[in-house]
DNA sequence: TATGGTTGTCTATATCAATAGACATTTAGA
DNA sequence: TCTAAATGTCTATTGATATAGACAACCATA
């Protein structure tokens, strides 16, 4: 498990520190080989806190069915949750992490229409004021939902891409319907931040959690921007894997 | 400032919870108009807490530089702007954030000789136990901390680094020394996670800060492994840019 | 079936987090 | 110069967090 310490008085309870890094351990396949948490005191002498810590941390795992404790043997790893998610030309959502997961689906939140703002005319090459379509959508694998992304496309050339990806749950599609076959990713940019309320309900995370947010602009194979969008993900579900 | 809904009893103090948000909100520009935080008490009728709650909040974002309370006047926001970091092939420590500020610095905080673990020696596709060198850096731009790095290099090649980079300050030009003119970027490996105690210190970070992680490997022009580095960039001051 | 290793439960204590109220101090402006 | 509005400081109380120790209950297996 190795790592960083604990830290105290940061406002973070320990057991909630140390739940979030076991957590990233199991996701991190640290404990494949018996499938199962070390045992709570050895935990305790690891992390140099009491058990009854431990405990607190482990119980909040249990309760996100990550483990199950059973008296007697030991505490059981129930499901991982271990996602790479590579940045290149060719990012697509799903095909990305598809081979590390059985399902993935793409939900449509929200979609409207609204002009664009001086920041999206810059990012999209166009004139502010221009009609976008905006689409909140909520990627998930295996049922458990990933990310959280605003996306803006120009209305003109897709305006229906709402009712489109709302059939396919996927932009791939949508935009193969709406004459775009292919696109690439331009440019990707990767901050991190502190949840934030909407993160909490969509992303099912707890507070004190961070993101990863990801803003992305597709072009199609003529170079015209086609998608702007802005994603956040749950950053200990997920890592960015950058390929040049 | 949006929703108001804090959460209790997660293992995330009200007062963090509250300073994030608050953080978030001042980089979103939501106070932008009079440059001030609300006063306490109106955010603390806001939040549904106590005054003194806010108090806690505002003072650890005080301690991370980001308001000053002023007695009599209010809470005055102080920065709020984050440096972008290029990564691409070609990326390097100065020449990127070289245009936004106006002098970058790297500092050599240690160096040692040790033998390769598994992970390095997969890395840098070397046998285990092969010699390496490795080195702690620090990335300065306006003489704020920026980045703390740790690298490691082959020592049959690259005895000498240290050295060079010492009187240097540049791991390009301590490359071009040793006979490698030019390198490149393999892949890079981005994850964010709470500072631990070395970040708080080395990047003058509070408790409780965001550090973003990134994993990345360099090459020669042969394509043969020069450099794995493990870099931490506080992530309130950066966000990375990925140019494709 | 005896034993070592594991999780489950209980009591007690100290510190941190949050609330509540009162009042002092400073600033800007009428 | 007075006042309103804002931050600063203090005391007191309650609940959550963390430590410490002891022992019960359960499981696998020698």
């Amino acid at each position: 498990m190795a790592g960083q310490k604990i830290q105290r008085q940061t406002g973070v309870a320990l057991w909630r520190q140390i739940a979030d890094r076991i957590r990233t351990s199991i996701n991190h396949g640290d404990f494949d080989e018996t499938g199962m948490v070390p045992p709570e005191t050895t935990l305790a002498l690891q992390f140099g806190v009491n058990r009854h810590t431990i405990r607190s941390a482990l119980a909040a795992l249990a309760q996100e069915g990550i483990v199950r404790a059973v008296q007697g043997r030991g505490t059981l790893i129930e499901r991982k949750e271990r996602l790479s998610f590579p940045i290149s030309k060719r990012t697509r959502f799903s095909q990305g992490i598809g081979d590390q997961v059985r399902e993935t689906r793409s939900m449509l939140l929200a979609a409207s229409e609204e002009p664009a703002n001086v920041e999206l005319a810059r990012q999209l090459k166009i004139n502010a004021g221009t009609q976008l379509v905006r689409l909140e959508t909520l990627g998930q694998a295996d049922h458990r939902p990933v990310s959280r992304a605003t996306s803006w496309f120009p209305a003109d050339r897709f305006g229906d891409i709402a009712e489109i990806y709302r059939a396919t749950g996927s932009i791939t599609k949508a935009f193969k319907e709406l004459g775009v076959p292919d696109y690439v990713r331009v440019v990707t940019e990767i901050t991190a931040t502190h949840a934030d309320e909407s993160d909490l309900s969509d992303l099912q995370l707890s507070p004190g959690a961070i993101v990863l947010v990801a803003q992305a602009l597709n072009a199609d194979l003529d170079n015209v921007p086609v998608q702007y969008s802005i994603s956040r993900f749950a950053a200990d579900r997920v890592r960015f894997t950058i390929e040049n």
